[in-house]
DNA sequence: CTTCTTAGTGTCGTCCGTACACTAACTGTG
DNA sequence: CACAGTTAGTGTACGGACGACACTAAGAAG
């Protein structure tokens, strides 16, 4: 039996949360829109799902268009379809979250135009739709994950300092750590190992680089 | 500016998967599909979402349909939209999972039919769609839920004993708990009350009764 | 060689989770 | 009315995780 032709369809989209470290900061990258509505606002990635396409494929294509970075951790968050959140029609969009190494955006995707660029967390501008919504869900669930599972490592370089991660965790959960507390923990957990290198960083004593044993994978801890 | 008039549209469904105890054992609720595709087969509540409803309003209803049952805990899951996932056309529905307490099941809402019935969550027919995979998550989620939230006092009538709260713990995680350790732990969050009644079940000591202190909201404790 | 700055380290108390076995209260039966 | 059967109810002790807390190490710059 075909679904009744009255039946309502609806437009289906992505929004991607992405996340990244740039400057000892906790950034995300936004869109400005060009049209109505929300003309020059600023907006999360994402559009509109292809006929055939799957929508994670859609939210990671939309990612590596805005990043010009690939295989990047993404995870869907939530999805939205109030009536109304589009004045043109219902769209539903499907929210992701996505995070992205620092080390891979010094190649600066295609991020010469003025219509992408990066917003420090706590100073976003105001977004189109529930976009907003979207950013606070994606923030609670990042910091729950930071608790019970190994998902930070996603945002570290191939090398990487602890003094670096704690500075991740710190981002994201907004308050500072103790230091020895934090490396007890982190080295417990065994998912980190030493490389044997040091970073000479500035005038001070050099800090032991570390990489991640398993890079690929983001393992729920105890 | 509209969308593209080219843009491809998609059905948008919602599906719950509703679980309750009876019987001392955790049940999903069902409905056999009466035509093609997967005519015959069992299958979750749900449906298609009407032009301007809103989308967790619409599992809503559809439960209450289902059940006859109002006011439940219901929260969304997932969404599943591969293409392909249904054969007629794009759908993309939108999973919910919510909780019926057993007490208010003994209405039996309208259940008469041969075509809505409750199978044994570790004993279920073979599911239409990808509805497998969305009872599959949905236990996941619940299971966790255990472990940081009062969830579980969803599923309890009004006034119930440790023992029933018990089982609930174990049908959900499909394994024995310690008694003394459970008690201690549920009655160390202090979300439970004794009534001063108790429950006498068979030839054996009687039980208290309890109720909880807020039942209409879900904490995430600790 | 002194100053500055970040890296790196250990202990101790507290709380939480877990393992573990017996008594209490009631009913039904012989 | 005593006994058997069944479920309800209780406390302790150990180990592991977490948090608070302050000093030394190594290098660079002047």
């Amino acid at each position: 039996m075909p679904f009744p032709t009255d039946t309502g369809r609806a437009v289906l989209t992505t929004n991607i949360v992405v996340f990244s470290l740039r400057d000892e900061q906790l950034e995300l990258l936004l869109v400005r829109r060009r049209n109505a509505p929300f003309q020059d606002y600023w907006s999360l990635p994402g559009g509109v799902v292809g006929e055939d396409e799957d929508i994670e494929a859609n939210a990671m294509r939309k990612l590596e268009e805005g990043t010009g970075v690939t295989g990047v951790y993404l995870e869907q968050l939530c999805t939205f379809g109030d009536p109304g959140r589009d004045p043109r029609e219902r769209v539903v969009s499907v929210a992701y979250y996505a995070l992205v190494p620092s080390e891979r955006l010094c190649v600066r995707g295609n991020e010469g135009s003025d219509d992408v660029a990066w917003f420090a967390l706590d100073a976003l501008p105001p977004l189109a739709f529930d976009h907003r919504q979207m950013v606070e869900v994606a923030h609670q669930r990042l910091a729950a994950k930071l608790d019970y599972s190994t998902i930070a490592f996603q945002f570290m370089p191939e090398r990487f300092t602890l003094s670096d991660l704690q500075n991740v965790y710190e981002m994201i959960l907004n308050r500072s750590l103790d230091k020895r507390n934090f490396r007890k923990r982190m080295l417990a957990m065994e998912q980190i190992r030493q490389t044997g290198e040091v970073r000479r960083n500035g005038s001070h004593r050099p800090a032991r680089l570390y990489r991640v044993s398993n890079p690929n994978e983001v393992q729920i801890i105890k």
